[in-house]
DNA sequence: TCCTTTCGGTGAACCGATTCATTAATCACA
DNA sequence: TGTGATTAATGAATCGGTTCACCGAAAGGA
């Protein structure tokens, strides 16, 4: 039967009850080793007859000078959150570092009210941030650098102030768009998504400018500006309507660029409502090799890049400097890894 | 230029450089309406000259009994988190019951170390916690109950010693079941998904056995257990392949029963590969009408549930009972949402 | 001029644990 | 039986803030 103790026990109540100093408690509970079993005893027996809930976190976490957990700062909404799946892989390599130490994942998430999030981030429990894809200049990423705690920067080559682990974004994009113009593309749309701006019009996203820059360099002289369309947010919805409105055009486009493979199937899903084959009458590109892109129809030709091994390595490096515990370290520690284009079955010279 | 200050500057210490009481540096930061402007200058003035980064959380959350911060215990590992599409509503409906006071939320995914994940919910700096479709007797629940702060389950009515918010998973369930039944199928295969059994055997989601339930009621006396596949984990690949399977077989079946949409995406795959035309030599059900159901070709019959509501109510739930401040509560809040059939285009009566 | 407010600042108590230098008790062995 | 070595328990200091009862000075009122 659940008593109303309106009161909170403290382990001072327990030591009390148990007739032992609140040292000898906090031992039974933290060292059990350094104390005698009969002690150990006495002070968990006590505990639960007052239904003692185990060291306050707030407390030891303050003695301990350690929160036990990281923040992950991220560019959407909580809502939109991993609504790419390509943001799964990334998930699982931050988790399998961290999977040693028992450390929480706090989610950063933006907010409708930007000020708001900030201050979560200003008073989040954490020992360090993982920025993920997220403008330097966004509210909460000048919060988490102004907590000085480790930071690591993932897909953020340029901005970064802090070690960051990136691809490159604009050699991904290019080989995607050269492989097109190889195939002898001379009407080649884009579909890209940015960030939501903020009243200066400033949140860019390095990698949203990088892949463009790559598609134009790699498209060369059919680089054609007003092929390109926004789809935010970044999901297939979106990607959808603009193929719709793109195919409906009277000179339509042969082929797609779309910046991730989440917009590419989208375009996929119009294609295949107006009946326009793929890659017959139109070949779409990817970004990303998300886990659905071997598995749409037809299998999607894309830019694989090592999202787990990004989220391995970044929060590998969070966690050293963590426990290195000498505070944020500057950009001096940087990698940049490779992409791929994996050719699939989405991509064929075009008609005629 | 940084300098290497190894030792962390203390409200204290910027007090004192501004030659005032550490208790008016804290309302300078804190409630500078109780300060004199002179004094919030001085006082901001040195923190930064200080580099102060601001009042440590784990500090005030001590002094103020609050840890800002919700913990969520899902299923997954926190590789697998949010692969279901599914899912996303769900948050979606949590972060807008969050957005007004700035809360965090922690991630409590599930881990392969069992104990080192229940680890971690003990010694999590939060004030609640949902249970998102996780089973009464994961260590992690049982260390969050433990906990004596408030918790909501969702997902999981029967065994919850806490408020909790679901679907009536039995009835949507036999909706589906029976809508096939009518539609004259009588060789109906199901995929559904199990989670991890610990050494006991016994982690079993309530979810699953429900949802199972209703597919034997539904189908009635058509019901046959040898076409039950298990497909783990809950993503279309497992499903993919059991679906070849049982489309391999010598009397394959005519309609398949996928437990959630994530699965029936994995069917129409599979039906795909093998140019099984679906519905006509194969209907496909699926469950949650998740963001992708109405994109899948064909559109996907699916039992709707309101997901971003029950995140909504869960949230809005834990909150109130945060700030009641009375502790946990048992089993006497409860609601159980509806749930409606959506017929769309995977499902027919079978060929002759 | 004296008394009462008002305003702003002070400093000690407190939040709930962990740690560690000390002290006390026990044991082994000569 | 005495001595040094172990082993166990103690309690005060500490982590870094927030709050609040109290106090002094300046302003207002009679």
């Amino acid at each position: 039967m659940p008593h109303d103790e309106h009161k909170r026990v403290r382990l001072r109540d327990v030591a009390e009850k148990a007739g032992v100093s609140v040292g000898s408690a906090s031992q039974a509970f933290g060292r059990p080793e350094l104390v005698s079993e009969h002690v150990r005893r006495r002070v968990l027996d006590a505990a639960d007859a007052l239904g003692y809930p185990g060291p306050d976190p707030a407390a030891r976490r303050l003695r301990l000078g350690r929160a036990g957990a990281i923040g992950l700062i991220f560019a959407e909404r909580l809502g939109y959150a991993f609504t790419d799946p390509a943001q799964a892989p990334f998930l699982r390599g931050v988790a399998s570092a961290m999977e040693e130490a028992p450390n929480g994942l706090l989610l950063l998430p933006d907010s409708r009210f930007r000020e708001e999030a900030a201050r979560t981030v200003r008073e989040a429990a954490v020992d360090g941030f993982i920025v993920y894809s997220a403008p330097q200049n966004d509210p909460r990423v000048e919060a988490a650098i102004a907590r000085r705690l480790p930071v690591v920067t993932v897909d953020q080559p340029r901005g970064a102030v802090t070690p960051f682990v990136g691809i490159d974004d604009r050699a991904g994009a290019r080989s995607a768009a050269a492989h097109l113009r190889k195939l002898g593309h001379e009407r080649v749309a884009v579909l890209t998504f940015t960030k939501a701006l903020d009243p200066h019009g400033k949140l860019e996203l390095d990698l949203s400018v990088e892949r463009l820059g790559g598609y134009q360099e790699g498209l060369g002289e059919v680089w054609n500006p007003s092929l390109v369309r926004v789809c935010r947010p970044n999901a297939p919805e979106p990607a959808r309507l603009a193929t719709l409105e793109l195919l409906g055009e009277p000179e339509p486009p042969t082929a797609i660029l779309a910046m991730t493979d989440t917009l590419a199937v989208g375009a996929l899903q119009a294609a295949a409502e107006l009946g326009v084959s793929v890659p017959a009458d139109l070949s779409v590109v990817g970004f990303d090799d998300s886990p659905v892109a071997e598995h749409t129809t037809p299998p999607l030709t894309t830019v694989a890049q090592p999202q787990e091994e990004k989220g391995w390595l970044a929060a590998q490096w969070l966690i050293e400097d963590i426990e290195r515990g000498e505070g944020p370290r500057g950009r001096d520690r940087q990698t940049i890894l490779p992409t791929e284009l994996l050719v699939r079955e989405s991509t064929a010279s075009p008609r005629g």
